[in-house]
DNA sequence: TATTGTTATACTCTATAACTATA
DNA sequence: TATAGTTATAGAGTATAACAATA
């Protein structure tokens, strides 16, 4: 939204945006929603309760609710007691759940190669740098305490 | 939100977000929102209509009258009559919402400096590497139709 | 008493539609 | 008839609060 030049958050925020747009659209295609796909991906890989898989996809605990809804009326997930806690439920996916994030992450995978195929060898360099970004350290890192800026803005 | 590695999307959404936050926080110290800031700093670039801001800062017209509300009050910019069209208005900054802008634009400045002054070098490949993705015939380049999505996700 | 998951609700943000005044 | 700006309203998305079951 500034107008700084270079415009980083422009640049940033646009990049965001359209890939978002893309994404969603390629997994429409397989009739699922982008935070679908997270959850039921991050579900795929093992016994993880709602609660755990909610926070590693940051969403509210609530949203993981009706985010899981859609997965279960669709046949992709299935909320089963955990063994060990009965308060919480672990999250498994069916068959066709499994075999629908396989066809999924692909899909993916052919977006990003898509994408990042125009920069050529310098593909490592845009990663890596956002990556010392974003990652553990970096000025972007998304510190999961001061998360949610949560005021209001007031035009 | 999505799951693939190196993922993109991921990384990109953290660096949009965080960012966000940085220069929200940032700005508001100075008693703007990034939005306004927006608005104003391209009302300081010359005669234009509520409608060009909008356009150029991919608002909808309706936003616009909000955050213009919001400046006004603020007394930092003000609607003239377009001396050509007596339905239009033009943007024009006051002597303190100038002053601002200025301010802002060099607090900004100072926060994309200390965000990419990590990479060192790498710096100037980060940023080509993203205007190349999101630039015109980049393969995220933001084409003003197809633009918003506005689809229900259900879930 | 604290925590997992649920429900119901409120809030923020933004777009849509209808309107006025001009063109 | 179309356009600039305004107003009022509705919609999507997400968080907050209160609750039930269990730890």
């Amino acid at each position: 939204m500034a107008r700084v030049s270079p415009d980083l958050s422009f640049l940033v925020d646009k990049a965001s945006e359209s890939l978002a747009v893309r994404m969603t659209a390629a997994l429409a295609d397989l009739g699922l929603t982008a935070r679908q796909y997270c959850v039921l991906d991050k579900a795929s890989a093992g016994d993880r309760t709602q609660g755990q898989i909610a926070e590693e996809a940051l969403l509210d605990k609530t949203t993981m609710v009706t985010t899981l809804d859609g997965l279960e009326r669709a046949g992709l997930a299935r909320r089963v007691p955990s063994p060990t806690d009965r308060r919480a439920r672990l999250v498994a996916t069916t068959d066709a759940g499994e075999a629908l994030v396989e066809k999924a992450a692909a899909v993916i995978q052919d977006l990003y190669d898509e994408v990042l195929g125009v920069l050529g060898p310098e593909r490592e360099a845009l990663v890596d740098g956002l990556f010392r970004l974003v990652g553990p350290g970096g000025p972007l890192a998304v510190d999961a305490d001061a998360a949610r800026p949560r005021r209001s803005s007031r035009a």
